[in-house]
Formats: C-alpha cells, sequence, structure tokens
DNA sequence: CGAATAGTGTCTGTGAGACAATATTTA
DNA sequence: TAAATATTGTCTCACAGACACTATTCG
C-alpha cells in the first residue's frame, strides 16, 4: 500500500484520515408504537445516544454494525441498511468523525433491556446526543416508506398472522389509524392464506396469513 | 482529542483509520440521452473512473465533491447528493479505502470535454474501475425517481421552456418514450405559464412555462 | 340477544392511459 | 392545402376511500 501515489504524487497514508463510525438506530414496536433503542452516553444520567461503535480495520460497516449491536446492547442485529454519512465538522467533540448512519429492524423480545439501556418511544424522545435525532428521524422515514405498500417487510410479526395483527403493526409503524377494509384489500394480494383460522376472545375467528 | 478515551479505554488515534473518498456521478443530458462524465484512470488508455477525491481535514463530504469536480474535471458542480458507501474489502488496490458515492446533476454546456474525459451515454457505458459501475447504477436510479412525477428537478431546462422541451428532457432521462397529453397533464398542476408563446419550426407555437 | 370482530358488496371520486378531435402555424 | 405540432375532450379502467351489510363467535 505505500507504495501507491496519488495524482498529486502524495502517498496514500500521507493523508490525515478520520475516524468512521458507525451509529445504528434499532426500531421495535412496543404497545402499539415505534421504539427505538438507546443506550446512555458516559456517565452522566440524563444523556442518551445511539448504540455505535467505531469501524476496525478490514471490517465492513455491516460488520461494525452487527458488533455493536451485540457487544453495546446485546442484540443480534438483522439486516442494518445504510442511511447516510453525517459529516458536519465538529458533530464530535472527540475529533474528527465522520458517522454512517444505518436502520436496524428487530422485535421487541429481541431486545434486552437492562441498566442503561430504554426503548423509547419515537413520538416522545429525550435529546441525544451528537446528531443521534437526526438519525432517527432518517430511520423512521425509512421504515415508514417501506411499510407503505408491503406487508410487515421487516417481519416484525411471525407468520401465520391474522389480518387484524398485521394492521395493528403497520398502525403502529405509521403512526396513523388505517381503515380495515381498504388495508385489507391492498395486503391481500401480497399474502397466502394458510388455511388456518385463529379464535382470539371475542368475535368471529380470523383467517391466517404469510407473506407470499 | 488525544485526551478522549472510548468505552474500552483506548484512545481515539490509536484505532487504525480508513481512507475516505468521494466519488461522484456527473450526470448530465447529450443529444437526448442519459450520460455520466468520466475521467481516465492513471496511464492507460481504456481505464475510467468516476471523478473523486480524498476528504481532507476539516472538509465536509460535500465539499470535497465540489472541489474534486472542479480540480478533476473543470466542473463548477451544483448540488451533490449522497448515495452509498462502499466499503467492500479489497475494493481499492491501494489499500483500506471507503468511498462515499456521489451524484450532481449539471448542464452538458457546463461540462468542458478535453483530453482525458468523456461522456458516456449510461446505456453504453464502458467498464469502469473499482465499483464505480455500481455507482452510476445508484446515480441513475436516484436521478429518474426524483424526475418521476417533477417537473426537471435538477434544472436541466433554463427556464422559460416550453412542453415539448419539457417532455424530451424528461424522456432522456427515464429513457422511454413519454404520451404527451398524459405527461401535460401530470406536469401542468407543477408549472406557471409566462404568457410567451414559442414559435419553432413548424407547427402551432406552443406556451412556455417556468416552475411554480 | 347484544357486542365485538371478520369479511364482502358496492358506490364514488380521482387519476392514468389511450385515442380522438380541434387549433394554429409553416412549407 | 398538407404536414407538423399544441392543446383539449372524453372514454375506460383501476383503485383508494368510505360506508353499509352480512357472517361468526363470545358473554
Amino acid at each position: 500500500m505505500t507504495g501507491y501515489r496519488d495524482s498529486s504524487g502524495r502517498r496514500l497514508d500521507d493523508y490525515p484520515r478520520p475516524s468512521v463510525a458507525v451509529d445504528t438506530a434499532v426500531l421495535t414496536v412496543v404497545d402499539g408504537a415505534l421504539a427505538v433503542l438507546l443506550v446512555r452516553a458516559g456517565r452522566s444520567d440524563d444523556e442518551w445516544r445511539l448504540p455505535g461503535s467505531f469501524l476496525h480495520e478490514g471490517e465492513t460497516l455491516r460488520g461494525a454494525v452487527l458488533r455493536s449491536l451485540r457487544v453495546k446492547a446485546g442484540v443480534e442485529g438483522l439486516r442494518p441498511r445504510q442511511l447516510h454519512v453525517f459529516d458536519r465538522p465538529g458533530r464530535d467533540d472527540r475529533g474528527w468523525v465522520l458517522s454512517v448512519a444505518h436502520v436496524d429492524v428487530v422485535r421487541a423480545d429481541r431486545v434486552p433491556i437492562s441498566k442503561g439501556h430504554q426503548l423509547a418511544r419515537v413520538d416522545d424522545l429525550p435529546d441525544l446526543k451528537y446528531d443521534h435525532g437526526e438519525i432517527v428521524a432518517f430511520a423512521v422515514d425509512a421504515l415508514r416508506t417501506d411499510y407503505r405498500g408491503t406487508p410487515d417487510p421487516a417481519a416484525l410479526l411471525e407468520a401465520p398472522f391474522t389480518m387484524r395483527q398485521l394492521r395493528l403493526m403497520h398502525e403502529a409503524v405509521s403512526g396513523e389509524r388505517l381503515l380495515p377494509d381498504t388495508f385489507r384489500r391492498a395486503m391481500a394480494p401480497r399474502l397466502r392464506a394458510t388455511g388456518e383460522m385463529l379464535v382470539e376472545g371475542r368475535g368471529r375467528p380470523a383467517e391466517l396469513f404469510e407473506r407470499a
């Protein structure tokens, strides 16, 4: 590597290099509302941030995300997706740090909450360190876009599920009420009926579906 | 900066850091077709790449994109937009290099073509170095998405313009024929008629529009 | 039975696609 | 006048939203 020179004749390692971090908004649905996993920032009691890590040598961004979730939050991440690189000078008081923001979506029962962690509803977020508030906004936006038109693309529901369960999940993600009949007709073509029924409390039993 | 330690107790500068580059697909429309600016890679005659540069200290990604376009291609870039970070290990034979891919869209008359540069139609692209072929695909996709539903968002046309000029521009970007009447009805609500008319060759004079 | 939930019928408005008709100009 | 282009009329189809109706179960 040291032999290479760029167009201005300088060796690659002559350039100062930034630290590169990954920060991930781990989204989930708890009690019918969209929530994001926060970890305590430093020692202070009221400073929160997203789980993240610096990128290690030879590691992919995806690898760094999965490692940081495992180590910092005890979460087995699934399919992290890149959102945006945050590069504002001075955004990190530790020096020259770029952050590659990611989003990952996991079922709430796979997010262990211990001391120093919390699941915060995205519509009632505390102040976050760095630009992590912006990252959450990017992540929520990306997730809502995915859920518009596709049945539970992040597989927050385990198949099989009823149309009602699916609709409640989409309502939680979108933050809006959805009409049962319109929703059913929009989703049905992308689902396969299992033939099984589910009796749940009062009311007529519901057909069970899986993703087509 | 040197005083800060991370959660494992190591100083920030103890970590090896990657080189961070920006690479930009400069898209334009020439002769009714979408094209991208390529620069010669190294000394060989048939190796092409996108203009790019390493990120300098204290510089934003956007700043690095605009600088690299000015210096490497003589183009005054406009509004670079981030696409994706390419991080495959071994993607760059010079070492550990991440590339933040960008797209920028400029009018063809502002892209000076000299020795070592070419505008290549995106539907007939030569092999590109690194993963720059993938970057072009990302860029074209992003541009086509922007043009679906919005009249010439990148301002490739100078206002005022006729509906025909606008349609031909959208056909060049999308790579598809568009129905004149459907297109007009889709765009008209987002345009303002200037009241002026343009006589151009044969046929009934056309009304001139500007973006609303 | 009444309440609750599941599922279907159907009306209406909107908008895209497509074709046709009209309008205005040059060759 | 014929050809070319601009613009508008209108028909059809698909689909979302909305409301109403039927179906099935539990208390």
